[in-house]
DNA sequence: CATGAATGAGAATTCATTCAT
DNA sequence: TATGAATGAATTCTCATTCAT
């Protein structure tokens, strides 16, 4: 079920030892558990099921479920930040760049760890009222991910490949449908909702770009 | 705490008894409590504080916990149909009344029973894998919102008051944006996400418009 | 359901007002119930359905279960007293009377208030550990009945009726075997088992009585 | 209060495990409890008394209070069964055979987990119209129980130690006799009526029987 | 006389967590 | 390092009972 190549454990010149390999599975696991049913939702017996260990197996790594969930955030979040490096800042021109974001949107879904859809706009939502400690992990990815928008698009207009736009309201609208999106096709369990933003976004970045050209972005 | 105007429990010729006041009531603290904490997150207690009763006094009026929540669903959806209804349709112009959509989401934090945010977004990211019924309301809720939205421009374009769109395309975009600023809004606890993917569609509707005002949608 | 006659309700020069008539009604239906439920497992809501009568209505006759259950059983063992009095006592010899008291036990099913049972046999085996007052009731109306059939047999013996026998004995024997076919009956759903006993228990009084008849007991 | 000796847990080449261990205990003092009590008049807590442990280390044995009270039917049948194997078929002639399993009845309530009277008998009356599984398994029981009587009286017959009798009838007597004897016994708590049954038999068993000795049976 | 509303104690069950092994 | 056993608090739900109307 786990392919380590997959959790990328044991490509640096010091190889985990099994309590890190198992811990790295853990976290991997309930990740994938949490963003599913979310932190309320699921029990640690669903971990336990997941991860295929026993209650014992799970609490020698974690002292709560709490610091468990905290871990599989910060997991799942890294898997988005993982392709904005690889995806996003290749490109050189920022209307490329930002249909890059739009496509790592786009197959968010199809990471198993991500199935249950974006970590952000589930932990986000469920952690309103009840979890400071996620919420504000929660808000500090957002963070991150809106300046790395918002970078996209500065340094975009200050190559003049950009048209003069507001970059924080462009920033916003982006996520904000990205996340709708998501939410949406999850909803429907019918990718055609996140197609449409991306097909509109992908106009609206067209015409913000000083040469739009016709190929895909 | 609760103002029956609010509720709108008494005004029509058949005065409600004590019994249909409670379970109203009732029905509209769950409503808070859910939506601010999610269906797993709430404890009966939680909705026991709430509404000022104690355990019987609640199971007297549903048979379950489940069966108040959809009940909770049903309340806090009305909410917003009744503002569609009031304010979506007034005006005859397709512009405005997208216009007017926008406006109901801009305040939709402001009402008490909906603090915790959109029931249908909170709903349809809690219950992807967990409560079929609950899921089953928010699809169907989340059908009738965009039947809504996509029938105002559909008649737009009839009418000519919109030049020709992909309206499925567009309600899809309006709400996927609107639903992830009211994500944005509440996880920041700052309205001016909200505001920016407002002034955001409002550009792209006055474009889609006919006769395009300067004038406010 | 319920026709006055059979719960001989109205047949005195004082005709019961509506209250009494609803006492007797809550009572004869609540033995009914508690007769095939038990007293625990029987709740208030099962005597409300039976009775078509709310909380309110039910305790305003009755301070609490336990004294309902206590007139229940007391109607319940009633309706067996009043066929003893009616079958076992109009004929003379003693054969043919315990052949009566068999006789009875043979159809006591039948009686609509009886269907889960003999309410003494239910009753013992229910409050051994639990309800001391249930348990007296139980042990009073055995004592009653042992003595009823005790007599039969006595007096049996001192008419020269039946050869000289251990009453104590053989009451407490055609008690026993009674109580155990009822169970099986119940148990099985099948009258084969009351039936052999009782043909079992004919042979034996047969073989006690001075004129050994070839006639039915 | 528990004698592993009693409960026959560590005999065998395989000792059992602590969890093991617990359950059975679990078992045996839950079927004390139950045999008691009645299923519905025990409570998770009365078990948890008797067991001393607290309800999670109970609901891990168990899923729920039903299949507890399965396991216990099964536990305090079996004590019954194992009497009948080490008593019933050690002795050769069928009139020895049906003696014992009146014996083995007269002490029956001797036995500490067997203190609430006969398992089936309890069962079989409480669970007439509420526990279909319980009831079933009561049937079952009986039905084995009964089949054993018929086989020695059978046997018994074909090897020419009894007189031809209707073993069906006489099995249903036996039966019968001795649970309404246990059943008297428990409500005055007062021996004479189980050895009033019993000698009652032991006579039909020996007029039976065509060796008719004086001695015991 | 009876209803409908509400209570409070207690029921069964779940679940995060601890700890000896 | 991981398991299996057990705990205790919390959770959902039931049920006998009270009481205003």
């Amino acid at each position: 079920m786990l392919h380590s190549s997959q959790l990328e454990t044991n490509r640096s010149l010091f190889p985990m030892n099994k309590g890190q390999l198992t811990k790295k599975r853990i976290i991997a696991e309930a990740a994938r558990v949490f963003n599913s049913r979310g932190f309320t939702g699921a029990s640690v017996y669903d971990i336990m099921d997941a991860v295929q260990l026993k209650k014992g197996g799970i609490y020698r790594h974690f002292d709560s479920k709490d610091e468990l969930a905290l871990a599989a955030f910060d997991f799942a979040y890294n898997r988005l930040r993982r392709r904005y490096k690889e995806e996003v800042f290749r490109p050189r021109h920022a209307a490329t760049r930002l249909g890059a974001i739009l496509d790592i949107h786009g197959s968010l879904l199809d990471d198993p760890y991500l199935e249950g859809g974006c970590p952000i706009l589930n932990t986000a939502v469920e952690s309103d009222d009840t979890h400071p400690d996620l919420r504000a992990k929660a808000q500090w990815a957002m963070d991150e991910w809106r300046n790395t928008v918002w970078m996209v698009i500065r340094k975009g207009i200050e190559r003049r490949e950009l048209k003069e736009v507001d970059a924080e309201r462009f920033s916003t609208v982006m996520i904000a449908s990205l996340e709708g999106a998501v939410m949406l096709t999850k909803l429907y369990d019918d990718k055609v909702h996140i197609r449409r933003v991306i097909s509109y976004l992908k106009e609206d970045i067209r015409a913000l770009s000083t040469a739009p050209q016709e190929g895909k972005l």
